[in-house]
DNA sequence: CCATGCCAACCTACTAACAGGTAGGTTTGC
DNA sequence: GCAAACCTACCTGTTAGTAGGTTGGCATGG
């Protein structure tokens, strides 16, 4: 495989597992099987890694954001398919997704880390104010309000359910705090 | 002051800008005036320092919750406090809830400090929950369902809301996602 | 077809800064 | 005179990052 994607495959695992100060070159290095000064052959500086592997992921998750839209008929089906993408990434409670572990070493992270984050936000509350919006149209979720208000109001909620999940390493904490937005549309 | 207070205290306002990974003992040094090596007079080790910061967070995070219960009638004024409680934190962005500063670098932590993390959430979690309970009973809240859930959505919203506030350094972002909560008490 | 040059990819060996922590001596106030 | 509180001076390990050399494959020109 390509040095430089396993460098980012391994940084985003660690990451999503420790966060951006949790990892190191000499982490990257026993993973991916180079020594510690050839990632910065790839990777000058720690900061332009950290910025790629944030791009990479709201690329990623932009596109499984196309796919739920795609294999879903209703505005209830997609919400599913979103808060399950979350759930996913949680895996047992050992990872989380990779936006919400940078968020908490915000101080640690360059200018244009910072801005992918905010634009993984808006891309995220983008897509989920189009979703509310449909909502509104074919009924299947109760009682929508405001749609923008709607779509912050649940990004926030499923980070903040994923952050206390992988706190307490129990994706049954994710479950109980995700379980009345669901219910929202499946009764 | 005390220089334990006062060390307490430094280490509290640096760990909810920077989490625990983003202070040292130089920074307390700094911040309190005593060299390096006296902290560990007062503590031993970074991770006993932890928990004492914890649980005097959990502590007196218990007693705010006891003042808001006493200076409100309804559950949707203990609501509105809960929530401004959360929104205080932020300082404008700048700082967040200890426990969320904590959660995100869990790795970092030993099992008696993420132990009084487990106790905060269980804390809230219970406050949270006769809330609602409270709530069915004086019909001060729109639509309750289950008080567990609600609580467990409600702590996960307010604390996923403050982590992406905080990365943002926008408190608006945190007014805009607990906005649809608290409306079902306002309206 | 082979010599030359070139460059990406990798290496060893190092640095300066900083982390948490320790050993052991000094100050200060009851 | 004793102990809590603080100090200087140090240690070991880790961090991101750098300097400079080696390797191996590919393209070009004779």
């Amino acid at each position: 495989m390509d040095t430089k994607t396993a460098l980012l495959d391994s940084a985003e695992t660690i990451a999503r597992q420790r966060g951006f100060d949790g990892f190191s070159y000499a982490d990257l290095s026993a993973a991916v099987g180079i020594r510690k000064a050839s990632i910065h052959h790839h990777f000058q500086t720690k900061a332009i890694l950290g910025q790629a592997m944030m791009e990479r992921y709201r690329i990623s998750f932009d596109d499984a954001l196309s796919e739920v839209k795609r294999g879903t008929n209703s505005a209830a089906d997609r919400l599913r398919g979103y808060v399950g993408l979350y759930q996913d990434a949680l895996q047992g409670g050992k990872t989380i997704c990779l936006c919400v572990a940078l968020s908490s070493d915000r101080n640690s992270l360059d200018d244009a880390t910072l801005n992918e984050i905010s634009r993984f936000h808006a891309m995220s509350l983008a897509w989920l104010e189009t979703l509310f919006d449909d909502a509104k149209s074919d009924g299947s979720i109760k009682s929508v309000m405001d749609s923008k208000l709607e779509a912050a109001q649940c990004l926030a909620l499923v980070e903040g359910a994923q952050l206390m999940a992988h706190a307490q390493h129990d994706v049954d904490v994710f479950i109980s705090a995700t379980e009345l937005l669901l219910a929202r549309v499946s009764a």
